[in-house]
DNA sequence: AGCACGCCGACT
DNA sequence: GTCGGCGTGCTC
C-alpha cells in the first residue's frame, strides 16, 4: 500500500505536477522515491499526485519552505526511464509543463490519491502456499465432514507440488475463500500454524482463454509478404509507410506484425493505435481470436475508470503483450514495447483538439525512434507530411496495389455534374440527383445495399424566414443553430445551445419559415418517401448516442437487414460492408470553399475512404459523386483511383507556397468577450517578439479572426507562426512564451494557447 | 490550473 | 448586516 515517511527524512525530492506553474517542485523525501514513483504530496491547501522526477542535493527553494513527500504508491514498479523520456519530449515539444503531460497519462485511480488503495487491492491478492512438511498436518487439522475444507487442502497441496522451491502459481485468496466458505478464519489459522505462506502479489488483469485454437490467417498475397518480411527484418529504429487501398489487406499485415514480433521476444509488447473507439471492438475480436492466449488490453477514454486503470496497469507490468488503443494508448507506459503501429495514419483524431495538442501519430514515431523498433504508419490515403517522408526516402514505402480478396475490384467511381442535370431539366429531389435516386433503386431491386454519405447531422443546417430573410442564429456564437426534427429542437454545434423549434418567424411573425438545406435526417425522410418499400438506417452521432447503439446498427447493415445506409463520418472508417455495391457521395462541395490549405487533403482522404466501402465482395461497386465542381482535382484524382498524382500535384502546391510539409506551423489562439481584446493581445505577444525574442528564419503573421469568430460568447483570434525549420521555430517558441507574462495591461481576461503542428488554420 | 484572499452590490 | 461577483496572486 501507501508507505508514508517520517517528516524530518532528508534529501530532496523532484516532482512534477499537473499545474502550468513550473515543471517541478521540491519536496523532502526519503531514499525510496526513485524517478518515475508515484508520490502524493502537499500543494497549497491541496495534495495532489505527482511523478518524481529524481533527487536533488540542493534546492533553490528555501529550505524552510520545503514540504515533506505524503505518501508513495510502492506496490507499483517505477515508470522507466523511456517513459520519462518521452513525457519530457512532448512537454518540451508542445510547450507544456512536465506534469501537463505526465499525470493526465496516468489513469484516473493513479492521479488521486484516494484511488491508489482501491487499485491496489485490484492488482494484487493474496496467495497462498504449502509449507514443505505441513501437508499432513493441514489435512489432520480438518474435519473429515468439511468437503470444502478437504478440498481445500488438496488444492494447497497441489499448489505446492506445482510450485517447486520458488513459490510459482499458487491459490488466490478469493479462489480460496470460494472453497473455504464454511470456514473464512481457518486461512489465518493456518498461517499462523506455519503450515502455509501468504504472499502479496500482482494479480493477473487480463483475462485470456488459452487452448483456443488461433484463428487460421489467411494466405498473404505478394504484396503482403514483402511488406510483412520487410517490417519483421527491421533492425532499429525503421519507420514504415504502409500505402494500400481499401480492402488491400493492411490489417493482416499489421497481424503478421504482431505475430513476428511477439515470436522475437519473450516479453515483447505491441502497441496499435487506431482513430476511433468505434473501431476497437471490431479489431479487438480479431487480434482476440488470431493471438488467444496472449494478453491483450485496450486503452481509450470510452471505458469506465476501473476498467481503464486495470488496463493501464496491465501495460505498465508488462503484462499484456498487445495494446491496442486510441490516440492516448501512445502515452501509455509500455515498459517491453518492440512494435508500434498506426492505422490509418492520416486520420485527424490522432491529433489532440484540447488541452496538449500533441499528435499521437508523431509522437509515436518519436517514442520509436527512441526505443529503437520498426513504427509502421499505414493508410490508404497517407497524410502529406509522411508521404512526403516516405518520398524522400526518410519512411520506407510498403505499397498494396491490388485487393487482398481475389475477387474483389476497386469501385466505379462516376461524377455526378449537377450543373448538366440542371440543363436537362432534371430537378434534384431533395438533394438528391436522378442518376443517383436510379442507381439506389437498381440495388433495391437487386436486393444490394447503398451507401449515402453526407458529413452534416441533424435535418437542415438552418432555418429560415421566407418573408423578411432572419436566419435561426446561435446567440452565443457565430453558428447557425441546426434543425433537428425528430427531436423538435434547434442545437448549436458548437456550443451546445438547444431550443425549441419556432411556429414563427421571431422577427417579423411570418408563418412561413423553412428548413434551408439538409443534413442525415432529412436524406433519410425524403428515401423514406421515395422508397417506402426500402429498409432505411442513419448512422450519426445523433443515432448513435447511446452506448452500444452503434454497434447494433452496424450489425444490422452487416446482417442485411438495411438497403439503404444513410451517414457521416462515422460510417467511413474501418467497417467493411460486404454487400454495398453503391457508395452516394450527396454533398463534398462544402469542402471546396474552405480557406484551409488542408481542405483538399482531408476532402480526397474522406471520399477515399467511404469510397472504399463498396464492391468489397465480390460484386462490382459503384461510387457517385454529387457535384457542380466536376473538375476539381481531387474529385478527379478519386474518380481515377489516383492517390499518387493527387499527392505530387498537393506537394507540389504545397512546396511553392512554402506550407507543410515543407514549413513548421505554430498557432497562438487567443479568446476574449470582445474581439479586439483578443486581437490586442496578440499583437502585444508579437510586439514582445519583435522587441525581444531572437527570431532569425521565423515569420509572425498578422493576427486575424478565427473564421468560426464566436463560440459560447467567446470572441477568438489567431496568429500563425511559420519556419522552413521545425528547430529554429522551436527555439523561437522556448523563449517567446516567457515573455508573455510581460504583456500586462492587454492580457487581462484573455485565455490564449499555442498549438504546434497545427491541423485546421 | 485550482484555490485562496480581497474588496464592492442585492438579498434574508 | 452577509452572500457572492470575479480580479490577483501563489503553490516546493
Amino acid at each position: 500500500m501507501a508507505a508514508v515517511f517520517p517528516a524530518a527524512e532528508p534529501g530532496i525530492v523532484r516532482v512534477a505536477l499537473d499545474t502550468p506553474a513550473a515543471d517541478s517542485f521540491d519536496y523532502l523525501g526519503s531514499g525510496a522515491a526513485t524517478p518515475g514513483a508515484i508520490v502524493s504530496v502537499p500543494f497549497g491547501r491541496r495534495e495532489l499526485v505527482g511523478v518524481v522526477l529524481g533527487r536533488a542535493d540542493s534546492s533553490e527553494v528555501p529550505a524552510e519552505r520545503l514540504r515533506p513527500v505524503r505518501a508513495q504508491v510502492d506496490w507499483l514498479p517505477p515508470l522507466d526511464a523511456n517513459w520519462m523520456a518521452l513525457a519530457v519530449f512532448a512537454a518540451r515539444y508542445y510547450h507544456r509543463c512536465l506534469g501537463e503531460v505526465m499525470l493526465p497519462a496516468l489513469p484516473p485511480a493513479l492521479r488521486e490519491s484516494a484511488g491508489w488503495a482501491g487499485l491496489a487491492q485490484r492488482a494484487q491478492g493474496r496467495f497462498y502456499r504449502l509449507l514443505p512438511g505441513a501437508g499432513q498436518a493441514l489435512l489432520d487439522s480438518v474435519p473429515a465432514r468439511a468437503r470444502s475444507v478437504m478440498a481445500l487442502a488438496q488444492a494447497l497441496t497441489a499448489a505446492a507440488d506445482d510450485a517447486g522451491e520458488d513459490g510459482g502459481p499458487g491459490l488466490s485468496a478469493s479462489e480460496a475463500r470460494a472453497l473455504c466458505s464454511a470456514a473464512p478464519a481457518r486461512l489465518a489459522q493456518w498461517e499462523e500454524a506455519g503450515w502455509i505462506e501468504a504472499e502479496t502479489r500482482a494479480r493477473p488483469l487480463l483475462a485470456t482463454e488459452p487452448g483456443r485454437a488461433p484463428s487460421e490467417p489467411p494466405p498473404l498475397h505478394a504484396e503482403q509478404r514483402q511488406a510483412v518480411e520487410a517490417i519483421g527484418a527491421a533492425q532499429g529504429f525503421s519507420p514504415f509507410l504502409l500505402h494500400g487501398v481499401t480492402g488491400s489487406g493492411k490489417t493482416e499485415v499489421y497481424l503478421h506484425a504482431i505475430a513476428q514480433a511477439l515470436a522475437a521476444g519473450p516479453h515483447a509488447q505491441v502497441l496499435m493505435l487506431v482513430p476511433e473507439i468505434n473501431l476497437t471492438p471490431q479489431l479487438q475480436a480479431r487480434v482476440a481470436a488470431r493471438f488467444p492466449g496472449e494478453p491483450l488490453a485496450v486503452l481509450h477514454s470510452g471505458l469506465a475508470e476501473q476498467e481503464r486503470s486495470l488496463q493501464w496497469l496491465a501495460a505498465h507490468r508488462g503484462e499484456a503483450r498487445i495494446v491496442l488503443g486510441t490516440r492516448m494508448a501512445i502515452m501509455a507506459s509500455l515498459p517491453r514495447l518492440a512494435l508500434i503501429l498506426v492505422d490509418e495514419e492520416h486520420d485527424t483524431s490522432y491529433k489532440q483538439q484540447d488541452g496538449l495538442r500533441y499528435s499521437a501519430r508523431d509522437l509515436a514515431v518519436w517514442r520509436a525512434k527512441q526505443l529503437g523498433i520498426p513504427v509502421v504508419l499505414g493508410s490508404a490515403t497517407p497524410s502529406m507530411e509522411s508521404w512526403w517522408r516516405a518520398e524522400q526516402g526518410a519512411y520506407r514505402k510498403l505499397v498494396l496495389r491490388e485487393r487482398a480478396q481475389a475477387d474483389a475490384v476497386l469501385p466505379a467511381v462516376r461524377l455526378v455534374d449537377l450543373n448538366h442535370e440542371r440543363q436537362r431539366q432534371r430537378p434534384l429531389y431533395e438533394g438528391l440527383s436522378v442518376p443517383l435516386l436510379d442507381a439506389v433503386q437498381a440495388r433495391l431491386e437487386r436486393g444490394e445495399q447503398s451507401l449515402l454519405f453526407l458529413n452534416r447531422r441533424g435535418y437542415a443546417p438552418v432555418l429560415a424566414c421566407d418573408a423578411c430573410g432572419w436566419l435561426s442564429g446561435c446567440p452565443r456564437c457565430s453558428a447557425y443553430l441546426v434543425l433537428h426534427r425528430p427531436e423538435r429542437r434547434l442545437r448549436c454545434h458548437h456550443c451546445g445551445l438547444e431550443a425549441p423549434v419556432p411556429h414563427h418567424c421571431p422577427d417579423c411573425g411570418n408563418m412561413d419559415i423553412a428548413p434551408l438545406g439538409r443534413g442525415t435526417q432529412r436524406v433519410e425522410e425524403a428515401l423514406a418517401a421515395r422508397f417506402p418499400q426500402a429498409r432505411i438506417a442513419r448512422i450519426d452521432a445523433d443515432s448513435t448516442r447511446r452506448k452500444g447503439s452503434a454497434q447494433a446498427m452496424f450489425d444490422d447493415v452487416h446482417a442485411g437487414e438495411v438497403d439503404i445506409l444513410v451517414g457521416t463520418q462515422m460510417v467511413a472508417k474501418g467497417h467493411d460492408f460486404q454487400r454495398v455495391t453503391l457508395v452516394g457521395i450527396v454533398h463534398p462541395d462544402a469542402a471546396m470553399f474552405s480557406h484551409d490549405f488542408r481542405a483538399a487533403e482531408h476532402l480526397f482522404a474522406s471520399l477515399m475512404q467511404v469510397a472504399g466501402r463498396a464492391g468489397r465482395a465480390g460484386l462490382a461497386g459503384e461510387v457517385l459523386i454529387q457535384t457542380r465542381y466536376p473538375d476539381a482535382p481531387a474529385l478527379q484524382a478519386l474518380a481515377r483511383h489516383d492517390y499518387d498524382g493527387f499527392a505530387g500535384a498537393q506537394l507540389r502546391e504545397r512546396r511553392q507556397a512554402g506550407l507543410p510539409p515543407f514549413a513548421y506551423q505554430a498557432l497562438l489562439t487567443a479568446e476574449h468577450g470582445q474581439l479586439d481584446r483578443a486581437l490586442a493581445f496578440l499583437q502585444a505577444a508579437r510586439r514582445q517578439a519583435e522587441q525581444g525574442v531572437p527570431a532569425p528564419e521565423v515569420q509572425l503573421h498578422d493576427p486575424v479572426p478565427m473564421s468560426m469568430v464566436r463560440v459560447a460568447n467567446r470572441e477568438r483570434a489567431q496568429m500563425l507562426v511559420e519556419s522552413h525549420s521545425r528547430a529554429a521555430l522551436q527555439r523561437f517558441i522556448s523563449a517567446w512564451v516567457l515573455t508573455f507574462d510581460g504583456i500586462g495591461e492587454a492580457a487581462k481576461g484573455v485565455r490564449w494557447q499555442l498549438e504546434v503542428d497545427p491541423l485546421r488554420i
